[in-house]
DNA sequence: TAGATTGTTAATCGATTAACAATC
DNA sequence: TAGATTGTTAATCGATTAACAATC
């Protein structure tokens, strides 16, 4: 199986959302060009992105849009269900819990793990919350191989390093942790203090370089910059999460 | 003021949090090449990075910790308190205004908005709820200029817009919608989906590569595999979000 | 001093964009 | 058919890594 540049299956979701949208519109043919203009990603790079899922276009006409979201799901493997545990059931671990959107992405929740007693037993969106200490077990009896981590920064380690031994094969980490594991296990970061320093930074370099005038910043109508696509026109937005 | 490139800001946190560490445990002075080995960034890469903090090293001896984190901080505009607005108080907005570690992150929530009625009038972490409808008219009136975005996608555009009618410079998205802005109004998205995407793909990759050995994977002790060093070799990890 | 480390210039690498032939 | 669009090869761009002189 091919390995997919890193940036492209970032893209991929992107394509997918502008997709179900024009299918909810009745669309059922779209050209590249027209995904392009509403995700802010050239031209270019989406048939180079789209190319990577196989699908074949057809010249003048463009791509099926049914058939385009099924490449893409595929491509994701967002087509089955993958088994899933998460640790940490605090205020960010219920959010994900209760989450409507992960079982459309391929992720199925089967138990929730915390050490706190007055969380134990109860139920989060009908996902049942553990006892930490039976995490190792059930993880390895169960053949579960993603979990997500949604525990504070200080026991994230902790708490992936009883993961890794029992088979685990990727992390979803929500933790501000820079984890320690094994060549081979995948560690996916939802890293909140990268996204926070680049948003920090690029405002105050605009406060500083308009000389103090924070107001109004020089804009031009429908005009986008973001680090998704630098420039981007778009029209719409959409859906959950 | 310099406009310092998105992939270096996004790995100054990271230093950042390794450097917290050497400095609860004492150390005075840090090698670039030491911050490189646990971070798994490469050492010329860390020397690049700091350059751009203005800090400057001695040779054969390295960088003053709190030298650093007080140039790396100050580079993210950490140091101060910018104020901002919450919107979406749901289980997410709730978790992020519970969130300590943001205050040390130069980011101060004045206040949340919903329009559910069972939550306004609450307080989370002593942040008042209020109705949405009140969103424009103390965003103009606060001079508030951040904004986080903490509802359901559908509804993401909507608020995007009042936010930018009232002059807001930055949004911090959580949701999955794509926002259309005008031009120099900073979004800057955490996108669960995108990192989804790369966790389900690469998980179905090795799998397929293992011919269904979906058991342990090869591993190699300590090496560790992500997106955000490639190969990296740590010793620890640390702290919280 | 000798050697580790800095700061920076040059080389490499990978990802993006431009260009264009093929085609429905 | 003519022209829009695809798929792909070549050129460009930016970021990473290698190399090395300067130095405490």
């Amino acid at each position: 199986m091919e390995a997919i540049p890193l940036l492209t299956l970032r893209r991929l979701p992107q394509y997918l959302e502008v997709l179900q949208q024009f299918k909810e519109e009745g669309l059922t043919m779209v050209s590249a060009t027209r995904i392009a203009e509403l995700t802010g990603v050239h031209m270019t790079q989406v048939r180079r992105d789209l190319a990577y899922t196989k699908v074949v276009g057809t010249p003048k006409v463009g791509h099926n849009v049914r058939d385009l979201i099924r490449a893409i799901e595929q491509t994701l493997n967002w087509n089955d269900l993958s088994s899933c545990f998460l640790v940490g059931a605090g205020h960010l671990g219920t959010a994900i819990l209760g989450y409507s959107g992960l079982e459309k992405r391929g992720i199925r929740i089967l138990a929730a793990f915390d050490n706190d007693p007055e969380l134990v037993g109860t139920t989060v969106n009908k996902i049942k919350i553990h006892p930490l200490e039976k995490l190792g077990n059930l993880l390895s009896r169960m053949h579960v191989h993603i979990g997500i981590l949604t525990v504070p920064g200080a026991e994230a380690q902790q708490v992936c390093d009883v993961m890794v031994q029992n088979g685990i094969l990727a992390i979803w980490n929500f933790s501000s942790a820079i984890l320690n594991v094994p060549e081979g296990v995948i560690v996916e970061n939802i890293d909140m203090s990268a996204s926070l320093a680049v948003l920090s930074r690029r405002v105050a370099e605009r406060l500083e370089n308009n000389g103090g005038n924070n107001g109004e910043p020089k804009t031009i109508k429908n005009k986008k910059i973001n680090d998704r696509g630098k420039n981007e026109y778009t029209e719409l937005s959409s859906t959950q999460l």
